[in-house]
RNA sequence: GGUCCCGUAGCCGAGUGGUUAGGCAACGGAUUGCAAAUCCGUUUACCCCAGUUCGAUUCUGGGCGGGACCUCCA
């Protein structure tokens, strides 16, 4: 099935058309390790995981890579008053800027692994490729479109032509509209730094080129080299969060292009942020969280993952704590299918006659339809949710049940925020003494004495299994 | 000020020039000792005003409201 996805550089759906046939190469903007990840951050990286677990189920062959930006990217000269966050962090709480950086990153893997990210096959630090930023500068430098001042290294933006085209802006308007400190060293105000010279600050490399000062490397660089480092000169898809696109996507094309005289990126795609309860997540508003605060409050990383993956990645998302409740429900209702399907499989219940092989095949279809078109993962959902119902109505045989685990073992693979396939659930599953409290539950049953077979089911319940009575007897499931 | 996106039932959110999205919640029914789960059924829709059209929630224009970007930001 053809892929469209759409494109920022075109504000159109174009067909995904991998470099080489069978492969694709992405790179995503990862986080700049400077504090705690938030969900809004998990939005966009969430997309990207959904998007290269949608891609390789298409059948091709991804090769993924998501930058770790360890090193600041904001220079006291281009914003009056602005400070290098990892810098700004270090003179916050006494750590070393190094040590704020190797902190949050591990934070970072943690929520990674929190939210079930399939994790990419490449996470590169921007310190550790400033040899590689500095081949690329002393290249831009060679080529007449960077220049330096005082050891600052710019790029000269009236020598690419393309610049703006991505965001849209046009060259003459940014300067009108531009709220920045005037840069009196900068040829134009538009120019944007490479490397920069800062006796204060903690990380410093000598310039891994001729005749250059001791610095670090300005924000946009490190993407540059390290998609070329990983993916080659052109790479097909290239993600980020939509505050991205301008500056630091439209620079990375200019410094980029300039460097390989190539089309960098074949699609651009850009997530919008999210909103939590209406309005824009703020510290200052109370909305603000981290994923570790939705953690906090009890709710597990499959729940926060599904609520954060439910809306179309260009959609904007409403976050709210009710929607985490939805969440929870909507997972329970796909496991409790998958759990009677796994049952009638694996010969615990009964089987029937059907084999679900024409509702396996139109919902494979409509979710397959409706992730092709720009990742509609809320169309996809409900594809998931008709074969739920299906499933449900349904006398399945053991094949069917089979079947069924297989439609649902995909849409996971793809969404991933339904979690693993259940156990089967059985009396025999359950801790002896929670069998033996239902079996004096049944007692009670059998005498109706309702009041001790409620209580017995309720004490059963706070230990996390869900007495389910059928026409066979009672069942214990884990909840 | 410039550029761009959005406005769908109680909530979240698909989609379409005429015909069922889906989830959550609520209500009624089946089932149950009562529940839970499941199934069946029901209720509240397309921001406002013009225009195009046989017909617009869907297209066009205007208005109102919300949001994003314009060198911190996913």
């Amino acid at each position: 099935m053809v892929i469209r996805l759409h494109n920022s550089l075109t504000r159109s759906l174009e067909e995904l058309q991998p470099l080489q046939p069978g492969r694709v190469t992405m790179y995503h903007c990862g986080p700049t390790v400077y504090s705690s990840p938030h969900i809004g951050n998990f939005r966009s990286f969430l997309f990207a995981d959904v998007l290269r677990r949608f891609v390789e189920d298409q059948g091709y062959a991804v090769t993924q890579v998501m930058n770790v930006t360890d090193v600041g990217h904001l220079t006291l000269d281009d914003i009056e008053g602005g400070e290098d966050k990892m810098e700004a962090a270090s003179r916050k709480t006494g750590l070393t800027a190094w040590d704020i950086a190797r902190k949050y990153e591990a934070e970072f893997h943690a929520c990674q692994q929190a939210l079930h990210v399939r994790l990419p096959h490449h996470m590169p630090r921007a310190t550790d490729f400033i040899q590689e930023m500095g081949v690329i500068i002393d290249d831009l430098l060679q080529k007449g479109v960077a220049y330096q001042r005082n050891g600052n290294v710019y790029f000269e933006v009236a020598k690419f032509p393309a610049y703006g085209r991505l965001s849209g802006k046009v060259l003459d308007e940014l300067e009108a509209g531009a709220r920045v400190a005037v840069n009196e060293e900068k040829k134009d105000p538009r120019d944007f730094a490479l490397w920069k010279v800062d006796a204060k600050h903690q990380m410093q490399w000598d310039a891994p080129w001729r005749d250059g000062a001791r610095g670090f490397p300005g924000w946009h660089i490190e993407c540059s080299a390290m998609s070329t480092h990983y993916l080659g000169e052109q790479i097909d898809i290239h993600t980020g969060g939509e505050d991205n696109m301008f500056p630091h996507h439209e620079c990375e094309i200019a410094q980029t292009e300039a460097h390989t005289g190539k089309r960098f990126v074949s699609i651009w795609l850009h997530a919008r942020h999210l909103l939590v309860d209406g309005t824009k997540m703020s510290k200052s508003l109370g909305n603000f969280f981290t994923v570790a605060d939705i953690l906090q409050r009890g709710y597990t990383g499959l729940e926060l993952r599904y609520a954060l993956v439910r809306v179309q990645y260009r959609q904007t998302l409403n976050f709210t704590l009710k929607g985490l409740d939805e969440a929870r429900a909507a997972i329970a209702r796909v496991h409790g299918a998958r759990q009677r399907l796994v049952r009638i499989r694996e010969g615990r219940e009964a089987a029937g006659g059907d084999d679900l092989d024409g509702a396996v095949a139109s919902a494979n279809a409509a979710f397959t339809a409706a992730m092709s078109e720009d990742l509609n993962v809320s169309e996809a959902l409900a594809a998931v949710f008709e074969f739920v119902n299906v499933c449900n109505k349904a006398q399945p045989s053991v094949a069917g049940a089979k079947a069924g685990l297989s439609a649902f073992a995909r849409f996971e693979d793809v969404l991933g925020c339904f979690g693993p396939e259940p156990v089967p659930g059985a009396v025999a599953d359950a801790p002896a003494e929670l069998q033996d409290l239902l079996a004096e539950r049944t007692a009670a049953k059998q005498a109706k004495d309702w009041a001790r077979a409620d209580a017995l089911r309720d004490r059963i319940a706070a230990a996390g299994w869900r007495i389910v009575d059928t026409a066979q007897g009672p069942r214990l499931e884990p909840v």
